[in-house]
DNA sequence: GTGTTTATCGTCAGGCAGACGACTATGATC
DNA sequence: GATCATAGTCGTCTGCCTGACGATAAACAC
């Protein structure tokens, strides 16, 4: 065989899919979007499109962020954290039978946003909506019984789940988790992102003690708020370190 | 535009690359072949080649594999270790100029292997080598001044940094180092292959304690070996954890 | 035997995490 | 305005793990 022959290749369809993740009342939700055609016409699949000509990777999944939720994806090398969310490749999905109608190699992107008042259905998708991941991965999204409870389409539910697990491993070890928390948020805030994402309860002494005492992780802006009750809690912003050490442990039971 | 038009999508060639690392005289080495064909003729880049259809993408990198040295791809739920290497997907590089001559999407792979013999030019490639990453990053390669010292082809130094700095972190917290040794092997060879991969010394006494007592991840054979001089050293197999936790910390300096 | 090499066991101090007590500052309720 | 509920913040204590390093054991070379 020809080890790289530009004329004679089997020709491909490249697309990005986005798992989008954001915590909504205490919940670890992604976006996921209703097909409006076949394959899978009614079903709920993740976000994503055909990666354009002369488009990168990363920034066809840019732009259909944009597309579907309005987000601006965040540079991971701006110093400055704007309003918009993390994004990052995940992983490639290339089984030859994972599209019935032709060959298609979807390149996965794992988006983090912080929590946003509504789903925009921008774009193509009928509707859009936001979902707890644990009902999308058993049932499509739909937890009551009279509603059709198919799986996603394709083989979303693999990379939700694989994009899931990534962003509870990567909390860990990175400040990963801020990119779930508006510009200014509270050590309680951050909190219960980490609740979220984990599904565990954290003691809220330690964890103040821990977030507050690894250099760079959290900087003060000197204000205070008592949005969410109680007494007032200090206002921080993501510091310049990317990289927790020593990790944030996450609770084995 | 149509969210998934089949019959309307721009055509991509993929491919995958591999990054092919094993320990070899105290250094972490990658396997680099010499392109015979333009573009980048002559000089040096990673073994890789298309997709076949109907082929999965790990199918390609496992087929790429053999092809390059023999190695048969090690199942990672294959509970039995057998001469084959550690095989998984590293990530997707898809800029629209990373090949001059057309759009081509390339998965790269990640495989690590203990070491072998020498390397095995089958398949398409003028000649092939085993070569400290160090020497391929900087230089592709040659370490003396009268030879071309010219980067790696395409965007090959950035896809061997990326798998190198894979490697260096994932035997942080899992069992992967097993990979680059023999089926049996001693806690002092174990730890030359973390001394290679991280280009650090070890203490002998403290990563004696640290491996023997973390449970499933070494299995004593009963057998000894003194293939390395001095005092005979107990032989163990590779146990069935993959995660480490506590993880098995890199010193910062 | 003596020296060298490698493996293996032990000891000790410092750091960090989990468990949990105590106190503080707000809004809500009566 | 007193009381309560809520949430935030500071401390203490204990156990585990790690890094530094001493000491011993078992082979080989000469």
């Amino acid at each position: 065989m020809s080890p790289y022959d530009p004329s004679a290749f089997p020709p491909f369809a490249v697309t990005v899919d986005l798992v989008v993740l954001t915590v909504r009342r205490h919940a670890l939700c992604a976006l996921a979007v209703r097909r409006g055609e076949p394959p899978f016409q009614g079903r709920w699949a993740l976000p994503g499109g055909f990666v354009r000509d002369e488009e990168d990777l990363t920034a066809a999944a840019a732009r259909e962020l944009i597309e579907e939720t309005g987000l601006c994806a965040h540079d991971p090398l701006a110093p400055v954290r704007d309003n918009g969310a993390h994004l990052e490749q995940l992983a490639t999905y290339g089984d030859p039978k994972r599209d019935p109608r032709m060959r298609v190699v979807s390149v996965a992107h794992l988006a983090l946003a912080p929590d946003l008042p509504a789903p925009r259905p921008g774009g193509d998708a009928h509707s859009a909506r936001w979902a707890p991941v644990e009902a999308l991965l058993k049932h499509g999204g739909y937890g009551r019984e009279d509603e059709q409870a198919a799986p996603l389409a394709f083989d979303h539910a693999q990379i939700l789940a694989d994009g899931v697990e990534r962003a509870r491993s990567k909390i860990e070890y990175s400040s990963l988790a801020t990119a779930f928390c508006p510009p200014e948020f509270t050590v309680g805030e951050l909190r219960r992102v980490y609740e979220a994402v984990w599904g565990v309860a954290l003691d809220p002494r330690n964890f103040h003690r821990k977030v507050t005492g690894t250099p760079g992780f959290l900087v003060p802006t000197g204000g205070t708020t008592t949005r969410q009750g109680g007494r007032p809690a200090q206002l921080f912003r993501a510091g310049g370190a990317t990289l927790l050490n020593p990790p944030m442990l996450r609770p084995e039971a």
